[in-house]
DNA sequence: TGTATTTACATAGGCGCCTAACTAATATCA
DNA sequence: TGATATTAGTTAGGCGCCTATGTAAATACA
């Protein structure tokens, strides 16, 4: 009956093993962070790693850009300005927007941190050969949910194939 | 040069990635739910099930179980009881300790969410064979993980193979 | 028996995401 | 030109997890 005790795990499950995955994952990394005697919270690399590398953004583009909420970028970008490694203006092409830009002190934590990162693209390398190509599974899952929706796969699962909400 | 411009999003991406998964993965579960008029948290179901299956436990035996800590056990038990889906009393052989339990209408509701569970393992199963074996993955993640942790290989790639803390 | 250590649990605060609601600015339309 | 719709961003609250801390009870040890 394993086969079956393993069937009464579905998705509800996956969904918890993941989240705590992703936990561990930032828990190692934070650690990493703390052993350079570091202050880092994961939620910035997305944010300063695009003002990096293309430059300064409004908030919009950056939610856009990292596939997130504004209301969650708004958030880490004032937890990044807290801390000093960004910088807010206003744009004068709309008064509502604002262009934010890694400071100098964001910059210099960037360089700091580029070796760090570099590793750990290495282990991500390192574990796909040993274990599997997470990146391919997030790829094809993303795109097999873009096709067909978890809800509308689950709803057509309890209704039939003519049954339910279109 | 697009390779490298992968290479430069490892595990960071990878972590924001997962999370977002998860997100959209609760949502649609979550949208499921209130089709049905039901106010369900998605905490909630780890704790049901192993207390409609297994039977009345602690807040300790409940972290084991599902892999999480005790506090976390504690929260969602209090939100569970808030919305009276179980109850505890007090175990005669430890003061210290609660027996949790399913209340009537907690067990009435898992019997009701019954079906909507099986939908959802019917789907993993559509998905596992349209995209990827998700559950080995994270199979082989763990085990991967545990014989070695991300900390650890981060610090090797970092360190290199004689280098930094033991 | 008294003291030190361990265990059970709750609470507080935080991280990283979400939605809802709101204000203000801009764009569109009649 | 004025009204309406859309957009940019912030804030509040919440979900689901974590660690740190604290209180109380149980256990271990001298």
């Amino acid at each position: 009956m394993a086969t079956d005790h393993t069937r009464k795990r579905g998705p509800l499950a996956i969904g918890g093993r993941l989240r705590r995955l992703v936990e561990r994952m930032d828990q190692d990394a934070g650690r990493v962070y703390a052993d350079l005697g570091v202050v880092f919270e994961q939620r910035w690399w997305g944010v300063m790693e695009h003002l990096a590398e293309q430059g300064p953004a409004s908030v919009a583009e950056l939610a856009r850009a990292l596939g997130i909420t504004q209301p969650s970028v708004s958030q880490t970008r004032r937890s990044l300005e807290v801390a000093g490694l960004i910088q807010a203006q206003s744009d004068p092409r709309d008064a509502r927007s604002r262009r934010l830009d890694l400071s100098d002190q964001g910059r210099a934590l960037y360089r700091q941190l580029a070796p760090v990162w570099a590793a750990m693209d290495v282990v991500a390398v390192e574990l796909n050969a040993e274990v599997a190509d997470v990146m391919s599974m997030l790829d094809s899952l993303d795109a097999a949910l873009a096709r067909t929706s978890l809800y509308e796969r689950i709803r057509r699962a309890m209704d039939g194939p003519q049954g339910g909400k279109g």
